[in-house]
DNA sequence: ATGTCGGTGTCTCACCGA
């Protein structure tokens, strides 16, 4: 009689859309993949509507720092409650908007986080996009300084290479794919942060966002903008990483699919 | 320019944000 020793954490980023919309979805993939830790984007939901009691039926402990109507952030966990060391993140512009939890679970620092979409630009919403990447860079810097192993997970909302879209030339104008905001992702990156999907995947086409619109995903017309960037302390742990893209196929699906990374023990 | 979602209030349609 031994314990199962555990090898690896899986963590993974989900923007669900309307956490009570998408419940079935979420709990069928819950239940189908067993993700350990999972950061949720855009609950829809205020705080005491958050479905607390089914994710804990599923197995997870849960945080949540939600809003009525919009945005919305949340953490599960299957390994062991999430200990909170932050919700909000630290200079935003606009504190009403739930974007930002962040806590220790399972050895690592995890930031659950949903950036701004900033459609359309220019305009009042694109700077609030730009200068709340300002506030997350001036933090992420802190967590770099700090040396702990971090995760920085969450819907982005940029597209950090032409690459990952399906069709650049028609992004051009968008929030999602300008310049400014290509370059706000890439002087984050440069912290020291890596993109876990490409250094794993440096050359494969890999998407994690198709629009409702015009059947994308059947075209499979889909967007690179669900992160998860690792502290130099994780790197060397990283041992696998990909998108549930299936799942996007479900019916009553968010247009997100799940997208998470594997780490060895230490 | 278009299209389709969830959530909400103006409440069985119209709107907002994405």
């Amino acid at each position: 009689m031994r314990k199962s020793v555990v090898r690896s954490v899986r963590i993974a980023t989900y923007n669900v859309n309307g956490v009570n919309g998408r419940l079935p979805v979420l709990l069928r993939w819950l239940a189908e993949t067993a993700p350990d830790i999972v950061c949720l984007q855009e609950l829809k939901a205020p705080d005491e509507r958050f479905p607390a009691e089914a994710i804990a039926a599923a197995g997870y402990q849960a945080i949540w720092h939600g809003q009525p109507r919009w945005n919305g952030v949340a953490m599960l966990s299957r390994v062991g409650a999430p200990v909170e060391t932050r919700r909000g993140l630290p200079g935003d512009p606009d504190p009403s908007q739930s974007r930002y939890i962040e806590a220790a679970v399972a050895g690592v620092l995890v930031a659950g986080l949903y950036l701004p979409n900033g459609n359309p630009q220019p305009g009042p919403r694109f700077d609030y996009k730009l200068a709340w990447f300002e506030a997350l860079a001036g933090h992420a810097r802190s967590l770099i300084d700090s040396g702990l192993p971090v995760v920085l997970a969450g819907d982005f909302n940029v597209v950090p290479t032409p690459r990952d879209v399906y069709k650049p030339e028609r992004w051009q104008e968008d929030a999602l794919f300008a310049p400014e905001v290509r370059a706000a992702f890439a002087r984050l990156v440069d912290q020291g942060w890596s993109d876990a999907i490409r250094t794993l995947h440096p050359d494969a086409t890999i998407y994690t966002f198709w629009d409702y619109f015009r059947d994308a995903y059947a075209r499979d017309a889909g967007l690179r903008i669900d992160h998860l960037l690792l502290s130099p302390a994780l790197a060397g742990r990283l041992r696998a990483a990909g998108v549930d893209r299936d799942v996007r196929g479900w019916d009553k699906s968010s247009d997100h699919a799940p997208t998470w990374i594997e780490l060895a023990e230490h």
